[in-house]
DNA sequence: AATGAATGAGCATTCATTCAT
DNA sequence: CATGAATGAATGCTCATTCAT
């Protein structure tokens, strides 16, 4: 009626959280096209002219909400400038989302992996992207001789990424999450991963510095 | 008809193993169990005798062949006796059971995770007892003194599961596996992990902080 | 339950009897499936045991149906030897064939020609037999002497069909049927063609000749 | 904005030749309201301003160029006299209209009858006077004694009708059109009839001419 | 008059599961 | 034990039509 009527990106943005929120609620597959459509105020073929089916809906929340963590990952990795430390802000910025979102992180950690094609035929670039970013720290720790030269940077990526979602999923399962600390796992897996790949003492001897990883 | 006929063991078992194949080839989703039935060479509603419904089938035989997978991992350990070398037979086993059985790979790595119940409601004891296998190593690496005491085998546990299936995913997801090398990613992987748990060098003068990731 | 239960032909019968009612009283279109199966007394799914869809129960109607017409047709025509004689039993035959099956005609003359995919892709192989039979007759015809050699037999076909089907059309479409006589209609017809196909009378004085073709 | 916009009467019948070539294309069923409107260069609402709905179109475009052909064929035959001159122009140009204009063809011939509404409510009114005219011209040679009086007008024009009717659909839908003399059809459909409501020759003995119909 | 974003009714079809034989 | 014909619930999507601007 007025200019202050939902605009059309507003009615878009209202479909996503709407959907977002369906979709943790009762899964992918439960969720029913007119729920959707109930919760973002809208008709079932409203959905259509902004999404081509149920599945692209899905995709999109993960193509948009990816770009806006990527977003959110580099401002986080800007604040820190010792390469450890920005691995260590990466982890610490992975659970955080996870934490501040648990709509969205059940879309993403489970409902999301069972969408056939996302596993099978879709080719996630946005996440492709946020692993890079770690494969980059890794690399650009090697550059300055905190990491050693042998860790594949990609073999590595994958690890640490397996590790952190691992966790996130038993985050997101878990019934009773108070007895799951996010930011202390944070810290254990990064310490973990930071000393797997940390180059050894320089010498046997007089070191006197024995933990390089942190010195460096 | 003759005594030559399937027994009734090896009826359920070719029950399963059609599934498997079913699952792996056309996703949990779009497999019917009329495809099932026909490659069991059984009925369809032969099937329900063995198996509560089609999502049972799929537990049974994340129950049954993790149970064999089990029993393959205990004598795999029990081959060596030092327990960071167990630890490396350990990822070592996973990757060859996988490389193995390809077909099973993909409905573990992949048709499992589609079943909402498997993911919310199911509680993969199984699948606990294979990680437990990897903490009771930490901890008794923790008593011998090669791992750090600071280590949460729970969290270690998840840390390397996860490491280790998200390689997997990769693996059975690439559309060229001949350029992906398991044994070596299980060498890499399980070195980062080791040297991230490993106790630090003893440092000849009495290092007065035992936590210098955390002091750093 | 007993032996007498419906059999499995019978079912099927069932379903096409159901299906050319609701087609014809509703129309192709706004027949439901359910509709249909509610009628046959079977269940919805059922209907997909015998068919492939809707529009294969439509198909099927007007090939099983059109067999039958067709050995009535045969049979129609045996009982008469003069080539002209077969020509009426054939008229006659069409117009009672419709005037005893009304849902039938209706759906041979209406229903079937909205399917999109009978009229542009569908291969009537069945009518084209049906009108095959007239042109034979009209060869025989010919053969001897009573039909003029000129007609072209597989225009006539098509014309004198045109003319069958179009008053048919108009007869299952008439409100007041009763005011439509099939029966002298099909006399009409076909007297108007047996005297347009006819060998023009034997002109007592030996006729220059006006239709060399005739001659032969 | 200009003056050279198109005008008002200039938009209605651009959607109509809008219409005539999508359900031609696409088929009645198949073309969406929107396809029209993008053809004709209009918005999808604008098409209700001059149209009731989708299905009033397309009897508008029944009802309009039926005028149109009324008209050419009332003009076709004013340059006959004979009434059996004038029966050979009214399948002439009832064939040569159809070669004219493919895309109304397609439209008259196929996509009009799949209309639920024309066939089973809709009056064509127009068609009858398209028909009568034929009926008119069977009277007017009956009472020329050209005609036997025993035809009825009425049967005989459908009868006509379905002829001309039927070929011009084969000719529709035949995927070689080439093969396909519509002008020679015309001329054999056309001697077929008049022969068969012809008068017969007034006597057998001295009838210098025995074929009234052709040396009329 | 013209627009085009929004609406929402409507239904064919699949396939896991059952159960009479 | 085994069969397999029969069941029937359950829903995504299209697109003609409307109406606020």
């Amino acid at each position: 009626m007025t200019s202050t009527e939902p605009s059309r990106l507003e009615k878009r943005d209202r479909i996503i959280d709407a959907a977002v929120e369906v979709f943790a609620d009762k899964g992918y597959r439960a969720a029913r096209v007119s729920d959707i459509a109930r919760k973002a105020g809208v008709a079932d073929g409203t959905i259509y002219l902004y999404f081509k089916n149920k599945e692209d809906l899905l995709l999109v929340i993960f193509e948009e909400k990816m770009e806006t963590l990527l977003d959110q990952l580099q401002s986080a990795l800007a604040m820190e400038s010792d390469p450890l430390a920005r691995i260590r802000a990466y982890a610490r910025h992975h659970f955080r989302s996870i934490e501040e979102h648990p709509a969205l992180a059940q879309v993403f950690q489970v409902e999301l992996r069972q969408s056939h094609r996302f596993l099978r035929e879709y080719r996630p670039e946005k996440l492709w992207r946020y692993l890079d970013v770690f494969g980059d720290l890794v690399r650009e720790g090697q550059e300055r001789g905190a990491i050693r030269a042998e860790v594949d940077p990609f073999l590595a990526q994958w690890a640490f990424f397996g590790a952190l979602d691992e966790i996130s999923i038993q985050w997101v399962l878990a019934r009773k999450r108070e007895r799951f600390n996010l930011e202390q796992a944070a810290l254990q897996v990064v310490d973990l991963f930071l000393r797997g790949m940390a180059c050894p003492p320089p010498s046997p001897h007089p070191p006197q510095n024995p933990h390089p990883t942190a010195s460096a």
